[in-house]
Formats: C-alpha cells, sequence, structure tokens
DNA sequence: ATTCTGACGTGGG
DNA sequence: CCCCACGCCAGAA
C-alpha cells in the first residue's frame, strides 16, 4: 500500500479542503472516507500531521464543537487563536455557533 | 505476543 | 441534558 493510499493521507486530503471560516469533526471526515467507526484514527492522524503546515488541524474538533485537541498545538490557546483569527467565537473551549460553522465533507465533496 | 492508550462516536439509562 | 460502557484500530511500551 503506497503512502499516497493511506487513511492518513486521506484524511489530510480532506482536512486540506476545509474553507477558513468553517470547521468539520473527526466523525465527520472518518465518515465520509468510509470508516465511519475510525473517527479515533482520524485523531491519530492528526497528532502525525504536526509537521504538515498546510493541512489546518485547528479546523478539525470533536462532535459538540469542543477543541479537544488544543493541547496539541504546542501552547493550550493556539488552537483557539487561530480559529477565532478566522472569526470563529470560543469560549470555555466550545465553539460558538457550532452548527453554523459546521463544514461536513460528506455533504461538500460528495465527488472527492 | 500482550496490554494499554487515545485530538472519537454512539447507545442506553 | 449528563454520565457511563463499549466499539474501534494504529502505535507504543
Amino acid at each position: 500500500m503506497s503512502e499516497e493510499n493511506s487513511f492518513f493521507i486521506k484524511v489530510y486530503n480532506v482536512v486540506r479542503q476545509i474553507p477558513e471560516g468553517k470547521v468539520t469533526s473527526y466523525g465527520a471526515i472518518a465518515k465520509y472516507l468510509g470508516s465511519p467507526q475510525s473517527s479515533r484514527m482520524v485523531g491519530w492522524a492528526m497528532n502525525a500531521s504536526h509537521s504538515l503546515i498546510d493541512v489546518p488541524a485547528h479546523r478539525v474538533v470533536n462532535r459538540k464543537g469542543l477543541l479537544t485537541g488544543k493541547h496539541h498545538f504546542g501552547g493550550a490557546k493556539i488552537m483557539q487563536q487561530l480559529l477565532e483569527n478566522e472569526g470563529i467565537i470560543v469560549i470555555e473551549n466550545q465553539i460558538q455557533d457550532f452548527e453554523k460553522h459546521l463544514w461536513d465533507p460528506i455533504h461538500y465533496l460528495k465527488d472527492f
């Protein structure tokens, strides 16, 4: 299995499509990739995406809109700052109007 | 080889 | 709405 076809690479390619000011969830990505029960693997993939500067990992949160991965950004406030830079309001790790900012790949990337 | 641990999600109570 | 138990599966110890 080549690197290009690995699950991790597929995750990165989806994350790269998330527009500025939008967010999605680990589960939504897993479901879109055909493995609805592998949401934890999406989180694992993001953990390994640290060196990939073109993968906006801060736009991926859990299903409630909580910034569960903020501790992996070097600083506890980095993830929130990146999101607020894009116009997203975060209070106590919770994205406000989460559904309004939600970008579900299964809906926007049908042919991807 | 075996066990444990998650940047998760779902279902039941 | 909250809390808990379980399924998931790649890596690390």
